[in-house]
DNA sequence: TCCATTTTGTGAACTAATTCACAAGGGTCT
DNA sequence: AGACCCTTGTGAATTAGTTCACAAAATGGA
């Protein structure tokens, strides 16, 4: 049943269950997709289209119940467990991640830290100790690893690729400006941040122009 | 000419001209669109095609002489200037921004830097000096900030919001997890951290079930 | 010069994604 | 119960994006 999902259908579900836990709070208990689709920034056609591709979930005449509609989407995109982290790379992008507050309130808890400099390793980042890179292995092992955020430097991303690859880490959050190539079941998403800007950039430009 | 470029379309462009320059600096002068394509993860049809919605830039038989198609794609995606960028929000995904060389490198300065916090005002950061967020409007001016990132929390939004793009300032990147509403001729770009580790999440989940 | 080879640029064909539009179901009021 | 709203779920139509396929250059060698 779930096959071909696009990638923007995925990024639309998570934008649902966003505002759908925002709504939640507030006590409101039923939202329609035509609601639902204001907030969000789409259209009702395209929310019941994407929720069709999974099931109905919905009741004609109501909307959605927000409670069991959350709960499907948390189950869909896998949010009903919780996923261990390793940050591979401890500098200024790595460190500012593992602050960041927003995955661990996702189910996302980084439980390894890795840097090849060894004058960080040992130190103590809140919970998690920096291990040196050399261990990865035995680390990604040990703490049953599921999903790795590179935040190192290109040139080192095609061994430490290939290590993390082959202990069976099958995601990997790649915030390294290289192409990375890897085996089919092994899923990576690149985030750059540099790209933003430039597709402003050309936004800019383009209607600065006529 | 230029009408209807799809984002997708921009960011191959964005890819391409970061193979160029690589290839440059090692000295070959020409590049296919079948070399090129590679080097991206696509196809050589899709290179040519999207190429060409801005010219004809290649030699038939030859392919793309490289600091010259590097200069064109400089000029589309409008790097072919300075952008100069205030970071509105100075808490820790905002001073690791401010920290990350990758904008300089791209023509993107950040000229300010304005938090609500008045103990962190007047703090210095390298050139730049933190203003309070009350100045915003002051400070844009002055600096004749053309983008603005916000990473502010989701409260603050609104309010930051209508005072930037009342000052004029038509390009925002946006970190702060809201949906953000501004008129036709404001472009703005979501970056959403959490979002690619949940598509990762998606993603795992499926592969594992089946 | 002519032939073989390479690679672009681009209509045409195809595939994917979005929007339309409406029957069918569910609720409420009288 | 019946009339009247609402809103879903989903085929069909439309629009957007990608890939195919090939004529039209451009080069180099005989």
């Amino acid at each position: 049943m779930r096959r071909n999902i696009s990638e923007s259908t995925v990024r639309r579900l998570s934008f649902y269950l966003r505002i759908l836990e925002k709504v939640e709070a507030v006590g409101i208990d039923t939202l329609s997709s035509e609601k639902l689709a204001q907030r969000t920034g789409t259209t009702a056609a395209q929310v019941r289209k994407d929720l069709s591709l999974f099931g109905s979930f919905g009741k004609r005449g109501l909307g959605y119940a927000i409670p069991q509609l959350a709960s499907e989407l948390r189950e869909i995109l896998g949010l009903d467990r919780t996923w261990r982290v390793a940050l591979v790379g401890g500098g200024r992008i790595g460190s500012a991640l593992f602050e960041y507050s927003g995955f661990r309130k996702r189910g996302f808890e980084i439980v390894a830290v890795l840097d090849a400099d060894s004058s960080k390793v040992g130190q103590r980042w809140g919970k998690v100790v920096l291990s040196d890179i050399a261990d990865l292995e035995k680390v990604l092992t040990a703490e049953s690893v599921d999903i790795v955020i590179l935040t190192i430097p290109a040139e080192s991303v095609p061994d430490v690729l290939d290590r993390v690859v082959a202990v069976g880490v099958r995601g990997i959050l790649n915030y390294a400006p290289v192409q990375l190539r890897v085996p089919g079941d092994v899923t990576v998403k690149d985030v750059n941040m540099v790209l933003e800007l430039e597709a402003l950039s050309f936004a800019l430009s383009q209607t600065k122009g006529e």
